[in-house]
RNA sequence: CGGGGCGUGGCUCAGACCGGUAGAGCGCACGGUUCGGGUCCGUGAGGUCGUGGGUUCAAAUCCCGCCGCCCCGACCA
């Protein structure tokens, strides 16, 4: 049960996140270093994350399947960069059943090696391609610092895991799954996303060229929401995932892969949540209407039960998710507060009054207090409490919309570039060197996060660092 | 792995400097009261004081070792 205040975002903004995450009941923290608890309410929430997402996936043609979790260590190192990437934070299994193992085992950090190798035994023809797979799973990195959901050393997301015949084919399968991104976490997520590439130094090992949906956080850090990589034939190379062309030719394939995490929940909660607890977009909710009956005595009692019971069936018969709060031992503005912490976006308040009046109390979480209270007609209530999930689902990209686009600024030099970093993004002209990317990064703690896909100028310009040429603007944020 | 801090009922902490055998608030259980914005009262359960050693008649308290956790710096969806 939800109790106590949240220290405010103001005062605290980690600890503001770590607190609300526990409070909700949406993650604890497990005995093993790192590792996260993912609670149910936490876990249905995953579960919405994952309808949606692979629903889209399932209408752009892809298909699930499984693949094990424990790679062997040569795998890894077929492909330079990506073991060079990787190495740092494997978890080994070095026994089983007591003995100690000819080969080290290596728990999955992604899974690009072990189905390449599966792959190159798949795929013989063009005519078995292109291969258009996605797993839902776990994978371990071990972390070094580690926060709910954020950054743990277990997570859980999906990867997906395409070959094609053509360059350009893989090209358009890794801009296709980006755009899916996107159009999950804006339509669903209510988060709004800029879409780019990134930096040589920032992109996926073992990639040739990898993407991102880059989200901004109410404290003005960048938060990478999902990605997806165009590994060109590194890959193939590596596994050997050749096919015979329509010319008798033997090719190597073209690969991309693609994943989005439990983080976008921590996406969610620092993109929406207020001084009061979360604040969930209603279409990814677990719980999307609470209601709370208000009764003194038991004639009272008798009287508000069965209309909200009746409310109740309304609801969920029309398809809304709906929970009916009858805790007797709490007072109803303890549960007011409860559910605000857990962020369900509508509240329903029915008393003696209501019943009376045939009205309902409706309080919105996007708008706490007065503001966001309103009584409404027991008339075509299923059809009013709709839409007004579909308004606060709305309001809540419009404001996260408005928040990220006002911190997102233009230096004009590079002095002004310190500044601006420090709380908000910079959109400016880089020469794309390793160099200027590595002196911001050093003069402020603000990395590339990607190349914006839209919103270039049509002209080059001067690197903000070096003033050298520049074809392409970047953004540089703080980052988690 | 470097710098700092902390380990005492489920949680937050007091007790330690000055050794005498453990307390508060919250939570939990039970009873009553209250209920349109975190009701109030009563009763009760719950602790090898992180761990191992040392000093002492006596250690949560003093000394030494170890373990664990958190925060700040080098890597990351």
């Amino acid at each position: 049960m939800a109790e106590e205040k949240l220290p405010t975002r103001e005062e605290n903004f980690s600890d503001w996140y770590n607190q609300l995450v526990l409070k909700a009941e949406l993650a604890d923290y497990s005995p093993v270093r790192g590792c996260m608890v993912v609670r149910p309410y936490g876990w249905t929430l995953w579960e919405n994350i994952q309808q949606a997402l692979d629903k889209r996936f399932k209408e752009t043609g892809h298909v699930n399947a499984a693949f094990p979790m424990l790679i062997p260590m040569s795998f890894l190192e077929k492909e330079k960069e990506h073991v060079e990437g990787f190495s740092p934070e494997l978890a080994v299994v070095t026994i089983g059943g007591g003995e100690k193992l000819e080969e080290p085992l290596v728990v999955r950090p992604t899974s690009e090696t072990i189905i390449g190798y599966m792959y190159s035994k798949w795929v013989k023809s063009w005519r078995d391609l292109p291969i258009l797979i996605n797993q839902w799973g776990n994978v371990m990195r071990w972390e070094l610092r580690t926060k709910l959901f954020l950054r743990t050393a277990e997570f859980y997301w999906q990867e997906g895991h395409t070959a094609h015949a053509t360059e350009a084919e893989a090209r358009e399968e890794t801009l296709r799954m980006l755009d899916v991104y996107e159009d999950f976490a804006v339509n669903e997520g209510a988060v709004p996303v800029i879409k780019g590439i990134k930096s040589e130094t920032e992109k996926f090992a073992g990639a040739v060229m990898s993407t991102t949906i880059e989200a901004m956080m109410q404290d003005t850090r960048a938060l990478q929401s999902g990605t997806s990589h165009y590994l060109g034939q590194n890959f193939a190379r590596a596994f050997e995932i050749q096919f015979t062309n329509r010319e008798n030719e033997l090719e190597y394939c073209y690969t991309t892969s693609w994943g989005l995490s439990t983080r976008f929940i921590g996406a969610i909660i620092m993109t929406h949540g207020d001084d009061q607890g979360l604040i969930l977009p209603p279409r990814l909710a677990p719980v999307q209407v609470v209601m709370v009956p208000i009764f003194k005595s038991e004639a009272e009692k008798a009287a508000v039960m069965p209309v909200a019971d009746r409310i109740f069936s309304e609801l969920k018969a029309a398809g809304v998710r709906v929970k009916m709060d009858d805790r007797e031992e709490v007072t109803p503005g303890f549960k007011f507060n409860d559910w605000e912490m857990r962020g369900v976006p509508l509240r329903m308040e029915i008393g003696p009054k209501d019943v009376e009046k045939g009205s309902v109390a409706l309080a919105r979480r996007d708008r706490p207090g007065r503001e966001g209270k309103s009584f409404v007609s027991q008339e075509n209530l299923s059809a009013t409490v709709q839409e007004m999930l579909v308004t606060i689902q709305a309001a809540l990209l419009e404001r996260a919309t408005a928040m990220r686009d006002s911190n997102i600024h233009n230096p004009k030099d590079y002095e002004e570039l310190k500044q601006v970093v420090q709380g908000g993004w910079a959109f400016s002209y880089w020469c794309e060197s390793k160099e200027c990317e590595a002196k911001v990064k050093e003069d402020t703690k603000a990395s590339t996060r990607c190349i914006p896909l839209e919103g270039q100028p049509e002209k080059a310009g001067e690197c903000i660092v070096c003033g050298g040429k520049a074809e392409r603007k970047v953004i540089f944020a703080k980052a988690y």
